[in-house]
Parts: C-alpha cells; sequence; structure tokens
DNA sequence: TGCAGGCTTGTAAGCGCTTACATAGACGGA
DNA sequence: TCCGTCTATGTAAGCGCTTACAAGCCTGCA
C-alpha cells in the first residue's frame, strides 16, 4: 500500500520498525539473516518490508559496514566487439558474486586520474585495463585497495590477467613464413599499448629465427578502422612492397584488406593479411581472415573473479594469469578456403 | 608522504581535519567550496588532503546530501556493437555531468526485479532499456526515481527515447516493393522486443498498401546470430519462396545470408535481404547489406542527459524522444554496387 | 572608546544503517 | 519455588560526511 507519492518522505528502516511495532535493531536483522528472530516477528517485518516497497539504502549500509559491493572497470574506450564480450564476462561474473560494476571510460575524460581516485571511493577494488592510467599511479591506487591489471603488463603488488600474445603472433608470423611468405610488415603502433608490443615481439621473434628476407619493420598507424586507406596507400606505393601483412587487430586488417581490394591487389594472392581479436566481421569476409581468437568473455570473468577473491582477503598472486588464445586460420592467410562452420556462438 | 599501509585506519576527514589543525567543517566547506575560507586555512587544508592522499568516501557524502551523482543503466545483453556505441555515448554524457554509471545486465539474472530494486538504491535515477523489466514494474519504479525508458514502448510518468523504427522499415519494405520483389517475409520475432515490433508493424503497412501479393508473415525466430542457418533452411525449402526477407537486425540478416549463399541461393538475384543496425560486418560483406542505421551514440547521450535533467528536477517529457534513422542503401536490396565510401566513422 | 555588522571558524545534529552490549522473558533443573 | 541459561529484542554508539547555527574576531564608524 506504499504511500510513497513525492513529497512523502522516503521510507527508511525507521518507518519498517514502526509499522511492524519492533525495534530497528530488529528489521536490520531479519533483513540481513543474522541474529535470531522468532517467526512472528520476522513475518510482522517482512510484511511491513512488502507494504512499504522498503529497500534499504546503499550508502547507509556501506557506511555502516565499510564495504560497498561493487567493483569498478577502467578501460580506455568501450568501441568495438573487444569490449562488449569483456563487459559481458564482467557483468556477468560480478552479478553472480552479488556484486555491481561501475564503469567509467578513460578515453575522453580531461581528468582520468581524478575519475579513477572517485570511483576508488564508491567500490571494494578496480579493474584496470590498458591504456587508461599510468603504471606508478596504478601501483599507487595497489596500495590503497585491491586492484587487477586487465590486459597490461604486471606491476608489482597486482594482480593481472591478461590473453596470451607474443606467442601466438610469432605462431602466426611463422605461419606467414610456412606459406612462403617473405616480406612481412606487422602494421600498427607498438607504442599504442602493451597488448600491441608484445604482438609485435612476437612478430620479430619469428622472423629474426627464419630466413625471411626483411627485418619486419612496423608500419605506424592508429588502431583504428580509418587507417586502412592510409596503410593500403602505402603498401601500393612499392615496387617491392610487402607479401604479408600482420595487422595489430582485426578492424585494421579488414578495412587494409578492403582497401587494397579496391585498388586491384589480390587477398591473398598478392598479400597475405592476418588480424588479431576474430571480429564476426573477420568470418563474414572474402577471404575470411586469419586471426587470432581471444577469450574476452573469459577473461572479463576472470577479472571480476579475481578481484572478488581479492576483495574477500584473498593475497595478491604472484604471478600474472595468461588466458591461451587460439589461432583461428581462415584464407586471407593463403589456407585454402574452408566452410568455417567453427563459428564461437557457444563460446562461454 | 601518505602512511596508509594495510593495517593503518583509513584517511577520513577527520586526519585531515587534525593534521591542518582545523576543523572537520572547515576541510569540508574548503573541499566542496561552499562557504568562506581565507586561502591561508584554505593551502594548509589542501595541503593536508595532499600529503594524505585524502579522498572523501563517497557513501558518507551520499548518506548526508541524500545524491549519489551515479545513475543506473539497466540493459538486457550487451552483446554486439549495438550496446558498446550506445554505452559509449551514455557513458561520456554522464561522465560530462560529473556522474558515475552502474550497469546491470539482466539478460542473465535470475531476479531482475531485484537485482534494479537494488541498483535503484544507489544510484539517483535509472535507464530502462527494453526487454528488461515489464512495464508495471518500470512505472512502479518511476513513482520512486527519476526514470528514462530505453528504446521501448512509452510509460506513462517516465521519459522514453528511442529510435525511429516504423517509418524507417516501412520505407526499407517499399524500397524492396520498388525492386520488384513481390514475396516478402519479416525475419525475427515481433513478439520479441518493442523494436522489432514496430518494424514489423511498419513492414505490414508497406506491404498492405502495395500489391505485393504476399500478406507479409513473419519466420519468427531469435534475434542473434546463430538463427541464419534456420531461416535458410525454411526459405530453401520452398519452391515459391520469398523473393526478400526484411531481417529484424543485421546479425540475422548476415548470418541467413551468409547460409543462402553457401546453398548456391544468389543475393540479391534470388533473394534480396535487408537488416537494420548498420553493424561493421554490414559494409564488408559482399553484397554489401542494405540495412538501416540508428543513431546509437546519440541515443545514449540523450539518454544520459534526459536522465540528468530529471534528477536535476525538471519534469517529465510529455511526448517520447524519437531519434530518426537512416536507410542505408547498398546492394543486397538490388541496388547496384557502390563504393560505400560512407562509412560512419565520424558518427559522434 | 564602544559597538554594529561582516567574515571566518567551530560545534553538534543529523543522514540511515549495523552491531556490540544490555535486558527481559522463558524454560528447566535442583 | 528459585535461580542459572538461553534466546529474542531493544538501546545506543558509531560509520564519515554535510550544514545549520553559534561564536569569536576584526573592521570601521559614531
Amino acid at each position: 500500500m506504499a504511500t510513497s507519492g513525492p513529497g512523502t518522505r522516503p521510507t527508511t528502516i525507521y518507518s519498517v520498525a514502526q509499522l511492524a511495532g519492533v525495534s530497528i535493531a530488529t528489521v536490520s536483522r531479519v533483513l540481513q539473516g543474522t541474529g535470531a528472530t522468532s517467526p512472528q516477528i520476522r513475518a510482522q517485518v517482512l510484511q511491513a518490508v512488502e507494504d512499504l516497497e522498503y529497500v534499504p539504502r546503499r550508502s547507509a549500509r556501506s557506511l555502516a559496514v565499510q564495504r560497498h559491493d561493487a567493483q569498478g572497470l577502467v578501460v580506455h574506450d568501450l568501441t568495438g566487439p573487444y569490449y562488449s564480450e569483456l563487459l559481458m564476462g564482467y557483468e556477468s561474473a560480478a552479478a553472480k558474486f552479488g556484486q555491481s560494476v561501475i564503469i567509467v571510460v578513460t578515453g575522453q575524460r580531461e581528468d582520468p586520474e581524478w575519475a579513477v581516485r572517485e570511483l576508488a571511493s564508491r567500490v571494494d577494488g578496480l579493474v584496470l585495463a590498458n591504456s587508461t592510467l599510468p603504471d606508478d599511479e596504478a601501483r599507487a591506487l595497489g596500495r590503497r585497495t585491491p586492484v587487477v591489471m586487465l590486459a597490461r603488463t604486471a606491476v608489482p603488488g597486482c594482480d593481472s590477467v591478461s590473453a596470451e600474445n607474443a606467442q601466438s603472433a610469432r605462431e602466426l608470423t611463422e605461419h606467414l613464413i610456412a606459406h612462403g611468405r617473405r616480406r612481412l610488415f606487422f602494421v600498427g603502433d607498438p607504442e599504442g599499448s602493451p597488448d600491441v608490443q608484445e604482438r609485435y615481439r612476437g612478430f620479430t621473434a619469428a622472423l629474426s629465427s627464419s630466413d625471411a628476407s626483411e627485418v619486419g619493420s612496423a608500419i605506424r598507424v592508429d588502431f583504428r578502422e580509418h587507417s586502412g586507406a592510409e596503410v593500403a596507400a602505402q603498401v601500393m606505393g612499392h615496387v617491392n612492397g610487402p607479401d604479408a601483412l600482420v595487422c595489430a587487430n582485426d578492424e585494421l586488417a579488414l578495412s587494409t584488406m578492403k582497401a587494397l581490394q579496391r585498388g586491384g591487389v589480390k587477398v591473398p594472392d598478392d598479400i597475405a593479411i592476418v588480424g588479431w581479436d576474430d571480429v564476426m566481421t573477420a568470418r563474414y569476409v572474402s577471404p575470411g581472415l586469419t586471426t587470432v581468437r581471444q577469450p574476452l568473455f573469459e577473461l572479463g570473468r576472470l577479472a571480476a573473479t579475481r578481484l572478488h577473491e581479492r576483495i574477500a582477503g584473498a593475497p595478491v598472486a604472484p604471478e600474472p594469469r595468461i588466458l591461451p588464445t587460439e589461432l583461428v586460420l581462415r584464407s586471407s592467410c593463403g589456407c585454402p578456403e574452408t566452410d568455417d562452420r567453427d563459428v564461437p556462438w557457444v563460446t562461454s
């Protein structure tokens, strides 16, 4: 029979106690399930709660118990399929632990550090993704609250989860070399993020232990889709241009591939192209894009889980947790076209 | 020189006051910028704040001022490009207002209503997307806290923002009819969401005011990518099957198209296919997918803005706010292949 | 010299909830 | 019948912050 119109004072634990004819302590005990209560009283309280549509104020509870039951997730941006799946994994795990998740996107912020500090004051712990805060700031945070690093280089005193990069990059590159490619270029900016840096490392490692002629330099461009045209222009100018492109992510790979095709270049005959992430588009284009699949959902889930453990008192894990990735061979690398029935519909 | 190791009591406004040699009220005033303070004292306080790395506890402040500076966003899931862009728009606007955003994904929850109630107790207002809570529950919430409906049918007493559906669906359908298509089917489940329902309405409206033979029934399948094969199977069985498919979203359209092509059906010659959302893949496949572009970023931003206004005391808008969508004609509908240079890289 | 009035600062009362501790019954054994 | 033990409930002291109000100080004018 909630009579909480606008203007009425909102219902508090006091209203409930009054209606049920008990003290607020009893109401609290009934609601928390802590302390013994007689069935009789419990029923009365529950009835009053229902009548009043009472929901305890989180802030009051947080203040009293010094706990927020919330986790903070700090990412640089949210564009692309990468983050939505990560976020799904994260949220679902957090939900399972009864934790809310508060998101901060630092990309466009004028003052990310402030935003994160403010965030830290309303959660029990933080997950920091790459390209959000500098390491020293992260470490400082780690001293005051549980922090889990996501897809970034480990920082002492903080947990860290990420997907494997260098090894898969190496395998991917070796795969291209096995296809007979010799003039391989890396596309993307290794300085841009630790992930890309690792991939570049794997790329050069594969090259240096092979007889591929070029030293595998990088075509440094921005991460996103619009860089493709730029790359294609650079590539098509050369007489002795690359015969294989290892791109830092799929968006880059796809847009480059499209720009090249539009310019009359045959993929993979003239140039092989591979990417990273296995976005949806990768399996729809022609030729299918060879790429590396990251367990994004799992990564998100793991981050949430680790943070929850830390919040619950677990010590910092000594070693970073690195999830394995998976080569997805389609035909942009030179492999024969397949039916690609292995679509990851049942990922999680 | 923060000495806040584990074990030390965390720094509060009291520590700061003590270190600065003033009362907590003064610290508060300096930090809030409310009330006059002498430059002298202010400097001392600020210094102490810095030394202690003090950040006010949000929960204490929220309790005192009865405000959270946070908004809740409730969505059914987060998969696909739809939500990531929406979320970007939402978060960026909220950040501009100094609001945190807490996300709840109802899709996998055992008890969404509880989750939302709990959410409501830690924010100043809520945005409810479609397929999350039933209308009556939404209305009930709207009575206790500002609520903005997102992409769902308007509920009296709540604001509402969404993208236009019926009219574009109608235009899309008429476009197919203009291409000479006569046996049009809708793919997707109109019962599934208000959005789809609207699109179906536009679809049938276009048909009934034309001479297209079929009455335009719907092939009812689930929203997501995996339904494509199912649709293709149904379609290919018929002798006099459809010559055009209007799909509820791009994932459905794309997977159906792929399955059909794999089965030897020519798109658009044998069957035209159109979708909805203009996901990234739509411009990479061949033939390019004709679809409808929704202003997702803008939609998110608008929702956040409207909610913020409501929280600030603005009254409920009498009319739902409906953003225009845009037909993106590529070639899966039968239009000649274009270069499709109009990629929306500069959307926002 | 005295005092009104404007600044600055301190005091203390909440905000709504949890929980340690006190208290009052109920029950059973001697 | 009395008392010790439990058990169910109430009392009240915080949690850390804001803010109305009181109080003290200084300035300038009569």
